[in-house]
DNA sequence: TAATATATTGCAAGCGCTTGCGCTAATTAA
DNA sequence: TTAATTAGCGCAAGCGCTTGCAATATATTA
């Protein structure tokens, strides 16, 4: 108890060199002869020592560490993302700092500011829907902080590296595929305009039956929040209308789940009466009954690349040149399940 | 960009003081004249001054950090105890690291080990399956990092906070719930037995059996390691029985979800034919049809709860006292729903 | 008024590590 | 053999902050 840590002192007066060879040894510096650095690893090995990265930190402006900032972390989306992003850095040799914005935009702002703080050596953001003005990022970016975005990015801020998924074209695939199942009315729950996202998401949808020569029914679709309540709401109203849709675009899985359990509650049949397609990384549209067709988005492929693309960064050498910036859009895939197809036999599980 | 970050000469420097007097205002020392730190803060703000932990931490061997390692973030257990980990240090000006083990021994031991060498001043542990041995944590004890578990704890590790629900208890209840509701033939699909939740959770269950004087029938009790097949093959296996239960005890939200599944799709009613209660946070179990019943596991509080005694016990003055570490037992709640009440309409979503 | 206590501030020594530069010994070239 | 390199290592100056102690200014007491 209370025993101090030992430090590289303690492994050079052993070894009787000086500080500056510990030093140089453990960071495999090729000045210091194999033989000496070798002897220096094993001895600080045997000592048990860690380097302090406080102080190292202190001196060459690195913490190996990069900071996450997500709406919140328990979003299977999320969660999916950041158990990648931290599988990832810890590979590389990275921690991983986390924080939530809630959706806020003045927790995003302090969320960025802390992490600034603590002297992350990058970020990797996904946008509160609350967030229109990105100052807070420019903190970062003054401060040569590579900050890389995924999923919810800004449409304004050149010069970042954002990861992506073509979302007018996966809502476009779905609606498209409800369309040859041989839906015709077809209408959908969407999520915030104001996150690109979603945005992108309605108009693939709405492109879908433009070019399929459906006409657009505001009776069948509706904006939400993506609340719970709200979702629950929107799928309420909508299957409730005047002439209430045969398929429905779901913006996002809770969407999705509250459309298909109140569909149910009403004894309509799925997909018999109404169709469901969503977005949905979550393992229970595999196995929950009817299955649900959906958008699966690759997050741990996106927490991976954001990962790699920061981290690359971040070790970028920008004395002799200018880091290129790139946006990196993932292929999405539509599994088809019960949800959307008339005639197909339930598989449950996996077998 | 390349902007240098301000430090506290440049505002020492600014308001013609000493670095020092700096420091002390910065950190509300009453040596330094109410006026004089409220310049200094002033001015420490209009430069946009943060203060460097590193710094600060190489002195004071603080970090304001915390640690947090578990299994892994994308459960919903996990991921919600994290958040409110999050959320809580946050609030108290912390901030958090995380590590996953997925379930790895060695991967927990690492992880600890790279939590320690990044100084964080304390750290929350939700112990892997496969952990046994508890060395790794020595080296936090040696070098007074405190550790604080929650839920997945250590049966013998003396001298540290535990935060936990009663699971024998718990799953006692659950499993009276069901003799109450007339069940007569009950099975159990549990998780791996080497951790103490799950023992404590079919121990629950046999308690109530023998209680009640059922006799306990191992052709209606799985193990599982929790995967999703190995818990589709267990319900599987158990509804298949030569004399099948009329309701199940799951211990964990996947085991329920796959029994209910599987029981519907071989047109077994729930709960008429089977009845199911499990343990689950799903946000999922509410709005499922049938809904499920299930112990509902506090974990937001869990996790506020373990952080707080974390904070606590890093600011404790060890030199005066010897801190006293407890053992906290969270209430669960059983919440009934539909898959196990019969003669129940259901509800369907929050109204 | 002198002496003592108290409130404020500054000085300077680190915390543990990195790194430019200089030194010595060994190697190579002439 | 001697001069010029080169390899290998140590010296010492920081990185930006905290903090014990000394110094000064101000207030209190005798």
């Amino acid at each position: 108890m209370g025993k101090r840590k030992i430090n590289i002192y303690d492994v050079a007066n052993k070894l009787g060199v000086s500080i500056s060879t510990v030093s140089r040894a453990l960071n495999d510096n090729p000045k210091i002869s194999p033989a000496t650095t070798k002897k220096v690893k094993r001895m600080a090995e045997k000592l048990g020592f860690q380097k302090n990265p406080l102080a190292s930190g202190l001196m060459t402006n690195k913490t190996k560490t990069i900071g996450v900032l997500v709406p919140q972390i328990n979003k299977e989306f999320v969660a999916q993302a950041v158990r990648s992003i931290e599988d990832t850095a810890f590979d590389m040799g990275y921690s991983v700092m986390i924080c939530q914005s809630h959706e806020s935009y003045s927790r995003e702002q302090e969320s960025i500011n802390t992490l600034l703080s603590s002297r992350v050596d990058g970020i990797i953001v996904s946008l509160a829907l609350e967030t229109k003005n990105l100052e807070h990022f420019h903190n970062a970016i003054d401060s040569d902080t590579p900050v890389v975005f995924f999923d919810r990015v800004p449409s304004d801020l050149p010069n970042t590296t954002k990861i992506i998924v073509d979302n007018f074209e996966s809502a476009y695939k779905a609606t498209n595929h409800l369309i040859d199942q041989g839906f015709k009315r077809i209408g959908h729950i969407g999520g915030p305009q104001s996150r690109k996202v979603f945005e992108d998401r309605f108009e693939g949808y709405k492109k879908a039956l433009v070019d399929n020569k459906i006409a657009l029914d505001d009776t069948i679709i509706e904006g939400t929040d993506l609340s719970q309540e709200d979702c629950f709401r929107a799928a309420k109203k909508i299957l409730h209308a005047t002439n209430p849709p045969d398929a429905i675009v779901c913006a996002n899985h809770l969407a999705s789940a509250n459309t298909i359990f109140y569909a149910l509650s009403i004894n309509k049949s799925i997909p018999q009466d109404v169709a469901v397609v969503g977005f949905s990384e979550n393992p229970i549209a595999e196995i929950m009954i009817p299955s649900l067709t959906a958008v699966r988005q690759p997050c741990a492929e996106m927490g991976k690349i954001a990962t790699q693309k920061l981290i690359e960064e971040i070790n970028f050498d920008h004395k002799n040149d200018q880091y290129v910036h790139s946006t990196i859009v993932l292929d999405t895939k539509l599994e088809i399940r019960g949800s959307s197809v008339l005639n197909v036999r339930e598989t449950v599980g996996k077998l």
